[in-house]
RNA sequence: GCCGGAGUGGCGGAAUCGGCAGACGCACAGGUUUCAAAAACCUGCGCCCUCACGGGCGUGCGGGUUCAAGUCCCGCCUCCGGCACCA
């Protein structure tokens, strides 16, 4: 009869610790004014970004987040922080009802279902969430609070509703933000989408533009992501210059005025034409008859150009003259260079500065190609000193364009204003003084940022807390919040730019203040309105007299640890940071910034293989032969290749398979062991058995194989002296970990544990109680269910989860004797042992020793000693 | 085209401030154990020459600075991400 073993065995130890520390509340955050909230100890707040919960499921890439979030949180509170860990969901939108439309389910039912399932399979990770503070964008008990805030920013002007052109995407049945379209189609679904005018809810985010921009400056993210939002937000600063039309009409009319907006003013000089967009609102009254059939077939042809189109033939420049003059006011009205020809052309786009430009070709390239093609002149306007002869020649010459800084040649001068000599920043200086002294200018700022669309005609998001009056628009009031979404059976976008909700006519009619027929707002709020705020939310979930209160929000904000992916760069991540800095400015909240510090994640990708036509061939076609790959019906050997996890190529890991086979523990470790997390890295199936080989090994320095040897070791029944080199190894490993937290480097803390857990293995014996409970301490962030277990096996005080970190002694972290590495002309020839701390002399005489055969017949001409590390002889 | 980031063994990666390149893990090879296998444990494992001792080469490529370079500088190549006619 076999003995009853106890190996390793996550499946019953994880779903114990998991009920355990639920039953025991033990990731509970404590706000402000709560029993039990210590104001001496300082909180931190580390935020996941939240799932839309989607029918597929979580994916290996939510837990690498969550994981490192985890770690973090479960370090702090071990470090004595009060820890905000929270998780919900971000429930409306697109993905959740084009998942409803495919299934023919109701959204909220196929979003409870997802949720449902998305928070088991997390429930399963052990991540130390507060639970009691979920919350879900699609719960009318959140979403009063969304349309709360939007009448906030209502009631500062910062809604309004336009009639400007807006992206609509015909596939989807709805218009979409700016950062919803990417080159021309729907960043869901990749649908063809134009611009279309329509009435539409905006939000004035421009407004924000200067202090979105400079107030990302001392924020802990990424370079390259706030380069991101650096360049969406787009400032450019010039100035705006007023062009006169000529001989336009008879002259009691004052002449129209082109304005023009330019980062160059002082290349006016060298302006030699303007250009309008095709649809700048001049066009029309500027053309001349002669020209009037060419600007419309022109006009015409811009518009049936798809937005891809027209950025496609990016450099292939197109246009036509419009017939009209525009005088360069530098210039009389009687010199050629005053009198300059008006285009339009499709390379100039309406939405960005005036819609208009002037050409300078001389100075930039699009219009050095623009006039060479079109023979328009190219006036010289550089005195160029490159240092390159006959560059500086053909500059002079207007024969080739300059945008470096080069000095103005002789030609920049008329009666009033000369910047010849000068340079860029001195020249616009003095350009924008005499347009403005002229009444012809001023110095201007311009955004690439446009404001926010913020209705869709879809069914599921939040409704607008809004009536259409005879008088116009009025808001509901705040004690009838929430305005609940009317059920529907068929929520299918219509065909028409009209919401579902048009066809809810019992919910539509309603009646306004003064009791007169009104009707409610059809368009629903974007994906992004709930997850503009959620993280306020978080801080006092269940307040149902405000969506936060400013005692929680000045605790908690700003968030210290933010983790997700980079998607959200230019949206989420911008709207959140606009949407605090309103509720600031309202007072309702003292943070300007929500997020401190941002850690971008890495994709996890996977292995696929090529065959050699540089086809994917999917899993299910390949078979390994030896060491290779082949291709399962040819024979072909196949090219490993590194590649986004796709269910074509049958390659997707599904976590609840891995929690299946080896545990949560092995899953969270893994993820944390692949490289570090900012990296995109390939998930390794032959890898996973690694790590969890590492947890079984940590098991075993505590548990006996048999039951009948007891719950631990013989050795570890009773608490006893440490041993000294084990004692010194697990303080470098403490000390190890600890840092590595710190700097978000995962992967090595890992293996600074498996290090200690080979060298404990081979010293089992020696090891006591006591050290193998510091060990579950640091274990625990990481492998929390494993080192719980081991802890209460080593008679631990209380729960793990709530033990504190460990002390390290600075003085077991230093050796009393030190190897180091002896350098003959910076080659290692030999080692010598020293004490540690040692005078350099004491530290010399023993490297000459080791390297004596090297330094034999030679003449040492330096010595260089780095204390600890090496010595180095130069020798001659 | 412009702006970021990266390129290190058969693979994932380590080297935190210019100081011993390849930690840790995987794969692989040999061994112990076993009737056998799995598991576990031990040993080896960048490339080349050598029975060995030892030596040479080596962090995408070419140059430079330095006693010392994966790390700094200059010039390229490749890959990934972002922006892209934004005046």
């Amino acid at each position: 009869m076999a003995e009853p073993k106890q190996t390793y065995d996550p499946a019953t130890i994880e779903p114990k610790w998991q009920q355990f520390w639920q039953e025991h509340r033990v990731f509970r955050a404590v706000n402000p004014g709560d029993p039990g909230f210590d104001p001496k100890q300082p909180k931190f707040y580390a935020l996941d970004m939240f799932p839309y919960p989607s029918a597929a499921g979580l994916h290996v890439g939510h837990p690498e987040g969550y994981t490192a979030t985890d770690i973090v949180s479960r370090w702090k509170r071990a470090k004595g922080c009060n820890v905000l860990h929270p998780m919900g969901w971000d429930a409306f939108g697109l993905p959740a009802e084009q998942y409803a439309i495919q299934t023919n389910t109701h959204p909220a039912e196929t979003t409870a279902a997802n949720v449902a399932t998305f928070k088991r399979q997390l429930q399963r990770l052990g991540f130390s969430y507060d639970w009691e503070r979920e919350i879900s964008t699609a719960d009318p008990k959140y979403f009063r609070w969304t349309q709360w805030i939007w009448k906030q920013l209502h009631q500062r002007g910062l809604a309004y509703e336009s009639n400007a052109p807006v992206w609509w995407c015909e596939a989807l049945g709805t218009v979409l933000a700016n950062d919803e379209v990417i080159n021309g189609k729907s960043e869901r679904g990749d649908h063809p989408c134009e611009r279309r005018p329509l009435r539409q809810w905006v939000l004035k985010i421009t407004d924000y533009a200067e202090r979105l921009l400079s107030e990302l400056e001392p924020l802990d993210w990424s370079e390259s992501l706030k380069t991101m939002q650096r360049e969406w937000i787009g400032k450019s600063e010039g100035a705006e210059i007023e062009f006169e039309v000529m001989d336009q009409r008879p002259s009691l009319f004052p002449p129209e005025r082109i304005r023009v907006f330019t980062t160059r003013p002082d290349t006016l000089f060298g302006a030699s034409f303007l250009v309008l967009s095709p649809e700048h609102p001049l066009v029309e009254s500027i053309t001349t008859p002669g020209q009037r059939s060419a600007v419309r077939n022109y006009q015409k042809a811009a518009a049936s150009k798809s937005e891809l189109e027209r950025t496609d033939l990016a450099k292939d420049k197109t246009g036509v003259w419009t017939g009209a003059y525009a005088h360069n006011p530098l210039f009389a009205a009687n010199d050629p260079k005053g009198r300059i020809p008006v285009w339009i052309a499709d390379y100039v786009i309406v939405t960005y500065g005036t819609g208009a430009i002037m050409a300078v070709p001389a100075g930039d390239e699009r219009d050095f190609a623009f006039a060479r093609k079109f023979s328009l002149p190219i006036p010289g306007i550089f005195a160029p000193q490159t240092g390159d002869g006959p560059r500086d020649a053909r500059i002079a010459a207007g024969e080739e364009c300059c945008s470096d800084d080069v000095p103005f040649g002789a030609q920049n001068q008329n009666g009033s204003l000369t910047i010849a000599g000068l340079g860029m920043a001195a020249g616009k200086r003095k350009v924008i003084d005499w347009l403005v002294a002229e009444g012809r200018g001023q110095a201007k700022v311009t955004y690439k940022l446009r404001d926010w669309l913020f209705s869709r005609q879809r069914y599921w998001g939040e409704p607008f807390p809004v009536l259409h009056t005879q008088d116009g628009v009025e808001l509901v009031p705040d004690e009838q919040l929430p305005v609940t979404l009317p059920y529907m059976e068929d929520f299918k976008p219509g065909g028409v730019p009209e919401s579902p909700l048009i066809r809810a006519v019992d919910w539509v009619a309603t009646k306004d203040k003064k009791g007169r027929p009104a009707q409610r707002e059809i368009n629903t709020m974007p994906g992004a309105a709930g997850s503009s705020w959620y993280f306020l939310r978080f801080c006092d979930p269940h307040n149902e007299r405000e969506f936060c209160s400013k005692a929680a929000s000045d605790y908690w904000l700003p968030v210290d640890l933010y983790v997700g992916g980079t998607e959200h760069a230019v949206g989420h991540l911008l709207y959140s940071r606009f949407w605090t800095k309103v509720l600031h400015d309202q007072g309702l909240v003292r943070a300007k910034e929500p997020f401190h510090k941002l850690y971008n994640q890495g994709m996890i990708q996977a292995f696929a293989y090529e065959d050699a036509r540089g086809a994917v061939v999917p899993k299910k076609d390949t078979k390994e032969q030896g060491d290779d790959v082949v291709h399962a019906a040819t024979g072909e050997k196949l090219k490993p290749i590194v590649t986004k996890m796709s269910k074509r190529y049958g390659n997707v890991v599904n976590p609840d398979d891995v929690v299946a086979e080896y545990g949560a523990d092995t899953l969270r470790l893994y993820e944390m062991y692949m490289g570090p997390l900012a990296d995109s890295k390939p998930w390794n199936p032959k890898d996973v058995p690694g790590v969890h080989r590492f947890l079984q090994r940590a098991w075993r320095l505590v548990v006996p194989e048999f039951a009948e040897k007891g719950t631990v070791h013989e050795w570890l029944r009773q608490d006893r002296a440490c041993d000294a080199e084990i004692e010194k190894q697990l303080h470098r490993t403490i000390h190890k970990v600890d840092g590595d937290i710190e700097r978000m480097a995962f992967n090595t803390a890992i293996a600074a544990m498996m290090i200690f857990v080979n060298e404990a293995t081979k010293a089992m014996e020696r090891l006591s109680r006591g050290q193998l409970r510091r060990f579950a301490q640091v274990l625990q962030p990481f492998a929390p269910h494993l080192a719980e277990e081991l802890w209460e096996r080593l008679g631990g005080q209380g729960l793990l989860a709530r033990a504190p970190w460990p002390a390290v002694d600075p003085k077991l972290l230093v050796d009393d004797e030190v190897e180091i590495a002896v350098q003959v002309l910076g080659k290692v020839r030999g080692r010598a042992l020293v004490p540690n701390g040692c005078a350099n002399d004491v530290a010399i005489a023993a490297a000459r020793a080791a390297v004596a055969a090297h330094l034999e017949g030679k003449t040492v001409v330096k010595e260089i000693v780095v204390p600890g590390k090496l010595v180095n002889f130069v020798v001659r």
